[in-house]
RNA sequence: GCUGGUGUAGCUCAGUUGGUAGAGCAGCUGAUUUGUAAUCAGCAGGUCAGGGGUUCGAGUCCGUUCACCAGCUCCA
């Protein structure tokens, strides 16, 4: 008899040699129902392992991430039956689960039309009614590659040809007339995946390497229920509400024109509002903590890239202007970034160990010439403003130093509302520097990501390490943000280099009278302002915090009698520095209601009789619903602390 | 850059086998003087994304450029 520790503590006899789906079953019939996987001393199994000693037993429900993941790799295997059984001459590449659901990667002569998913998804169903059993099966690598190159499956034969190196049989996984390389784990069979819908049909390269072929990719997901499915559905309907590119185009934040150019978005009034109030605040703040502001131009010839190694490394994401291969003419590039520019104010003199730290900053426009399909609404463009700056540090500074970059990070995440769903990466170099993308020597990276990976110990920040992300002059602290739509990118970044210093010789005199080069920390504290007001507007759905609405409060007299009495309440809330408008309209209040509700004011008052005989106004606040009667030195002092506290 | 989709009024969308470009909302004007998500009437609004081609005739067919969307790749 074997012993196994469930996952209450509790302590299972079981008969030696028996798999994990007997074990589910004897433990319960609607365990083994919802059962997906099972997890054996914390690793994920299939139900069809066999148990031959004693250990930790988990078992894994859709309910879990694991069990998600098992549950829709099996749908992934049901989607390829289907492709496979309408278009049998599909070759299949690769099918795995993600965190949103699965995919499955086929190349075909022309990709699935909408109509054609339709037919695969009548298939699929037809599949799961089948309620076909899985069977797993080993073959040794060179009789696997043989059936595989039998089936004309050439891009399973490569997989397996690569797979074979390491010496292990290879598995495979059968459903009825369909077979498919696969580790595992499955289902016991295809009947529980009842509730699934085919979401986009899109190309993806063979491997992820823009080299190779573009295959013809299924996204999809599945669920138990169909009551699930329609949920999620409905969830992925309502992050299209929020969607910054949707939104921020409705309430007028900003706009693209077709003839100005892809990446260049027009900031309306509203949207440059809300960056110069941000603005603001950021280069305020970055004063009191001994910031200095600089300001230097958007341009320079090449001969200064060539110095700090963009010319060599980022040519064609720079925009040029002149012919770049002419030596007998100037030539010059807007800015792709501001590190070169403000290392000149460094070195506008000698300077001494007393000058450091030295924490120059800038709010920062900059230009790169991302490829035409890269941009996307406020998030991805190719002119943008950043708050950046570069920190000229001794040695011995640079832990404290460090550390502060990250605090003002996390202050200025914080405040607007973005912290909490934010993660950290440590960008480390790939060694192998496949792209020749890095600069310096082995010593230098190592040294330099010894010394960041110390400093975050000693924070103790949680934060995975992302391989071959680094800049090309050294490792970074990236802050990743995913948008409403799951999608991740950077939105601060805090950097080591160790580099460009001696590049542009930016040495000090230290106290023994030795010349000596400085670290230098790149940092942003807010990062890109375009797109930050993307992830809050997506993140307030549209309702900007109080301190940062570009309209704060709409005043909506309810006959021309009230006029009077709201336009002084508006001024004086605008001689408080409030963002007012009055809305004296010859309509209904009904509609005037709708008109501020629809473009997100957070504060409206109605005013008629009540009020102007009370000195009161009727609240209608965003976030408490209506407030009525509420006297005027009230709401004043209201509004004046919550602007001032910057809540959220 | 690659694959696919989309482009008609400010917005949401109709527009038949190629034959006079439409609606609702928003806007403007007038009436109404109004208490919580659409008061009534009228008016105006278009280089059908932009060149080009086929045709007696193109929103519709073909080709091209541009922009937008999804995904891949990229992101100093």
């Amino acid at each position: 008899m074997l012993k196994l520790t469930l996952k209450d503590g509790s302590v299972r006899e079981v008969e030696n040699g028996q798999s994990a789906a007997d074990i589910v079953k004897g433990i319960g019939a609607g365990l083994f129902k919802a059962a997906c996987c099972v997890k054996i001393n914390g690793e994920v199994k299939d139900l069809r392992t066999t148990i031959d000693s004693d250990c930790e037993f988990e078992v894994m429900t859709f309910d879990s991430l694991d069990g998600k993941k098992t549950f829709w790799h099996t749908a992934s295997h049901i989607l390829a039956q289907a492709v496979k059984r309408l278009f049998p001459e599909a070759k299949l590449a690769i099918g795995p689960a993600i965190d949103t659901g699965f995919y499955y990667d086929f190349d075909v002569e022309k990709p699935f039309s909408a109509d054609e998913l339709l037919k695969i998804e009548a298939e699929m169903k037809k599949i799961v009614k089948e309620g076909i059993a899985l069977e797993q099966f080993e073959m040794s690598p060179a009789d696997a590659i043989a059936y595989l190159k039998k089936q004309g499956e050439p891009y399973k034969v490569e997989l397996c040809e690569e797979h074979a190196d390491k010496g292990e049989p290879i598995s495979f996984y059968k459903q009825g007339d369909f077979t498919d390389l696969c580790a595992g784990p499955h289902l016991m069979t295809t009947a529980p995946v009842k509730a699934f819908k085919l979401l986009s049909c899109t190309g993806a390269y063979w491997r992820g390497n823009e080299k190779n072929k573009m295959l013809t990719r299924i996204y999809a997901v599945a669920f138990p229920k169909a009551s699930e499915l329609e949920e999620h559905l409905k969830k992925l309907e309502e992050a299209k509400l929020r969607d910054h590119n949707k939104l921020g185009r409705e309430l007028e934040y900003f706009t693209t024109v077709d003839y100005v150019g892809q990446g260049l978005p027009i900031l309306l009034p509203k949207g440059t509002r809300v960056i110069q109030l941000l603005q603001r605040w950021i280069e305020d703040e970055e004063q009191k903590r001994g910031c200095l502001l600089t300001k230097t131009p958007l341009m320079a010839k090449r001969d200064l890239y060539r110095i700090s190694g963009h010319w060599d490394h980022y040519l064609d994401g720079m925009f040029v202007l002149g012919d770049p291969t002419d030596e007998t003419k100037e030539c010059f590039a807007l800015r792709p970034m501001t590190c070169p520019f403000q290392y000149q104010v460094y070195l506008n003199r000698q300077r001494s160990y007393r000058d450091l730290p030295m924490r120059l900053t800038e709010t920062s426009t900059l230009f790169r010439n991302e490829d035409s399909g890269e941009m996307h609404g406020l998030i991805r463009v190719r002119q943008f403003t950043i708050s950046e700056g570069h920190y000229i540090l001794r040695p011995d500074q640079l832990e404290e130093e460090f550390k502060g970059c990250l605090e003002l990070a996390k202050y200025c995440l914080d405040t607007v509302g973005l912290l909490e769903d934010c993660t950290f990466r440590f960008s480390q170099w790939d060694p192998a520097n496949p792209k020749n993308k890095y600069e310096g020597t082995k010593e230098q990276w190592e040294e330099a990501q010894r010394v960041m990976g110390q400093i975050l110990d000693h924070l103790g920040l949680k934060y995975e390490v992302g391989i071959d992300e680094a800049a090309f002059y050294g490792p970074k602290l990236d802050i990743q943000y995913k948008n409403v739509f799951g999608k991740e990118d950077t939105i601060v970044t805090i950097q080591i280099d160790m580099l460009l210093a001696e590049k542009f010789g930016m040495y000090y005199i230290d106290k023994d009278g030795q010349k000596k080069l400085p670290y230098i920390i790149h940092r942003t504290s807010l990062g890109c302002y375009e797109r930050t007001l993307a992830y809050m507007i997506e993140r307030f759905a549209g309702v900007m915090p109080l301190w940062l609405a570009p309209e704060q409060v709409r005043l909506l007299p309810i006959g021309e009698q009230h006029v009077e009495y709201a336009q002084k309440i508006a001024d004086r809330l605008t001689s408080l520095g409030m963002r007012v408008t009055v809305d004296s309209r010859d309509d209904n209040i009904g509609p005037k209601i709708k008109a501020s509700r629809l473009e997100r004011i957070p504060y409206t008052f109605i005013i008629g009789d009540k009020e102007v005989a009370d000195n009161t106004v009727t609240v209608r606040s965003r976030k408490e619903g209506e407030l009525p009667g509420v006297p005027v030195d009230d709401i004043v002092a209201k509004l004046v602390k919550e602007i001032a506290d910057k809540v959220k």
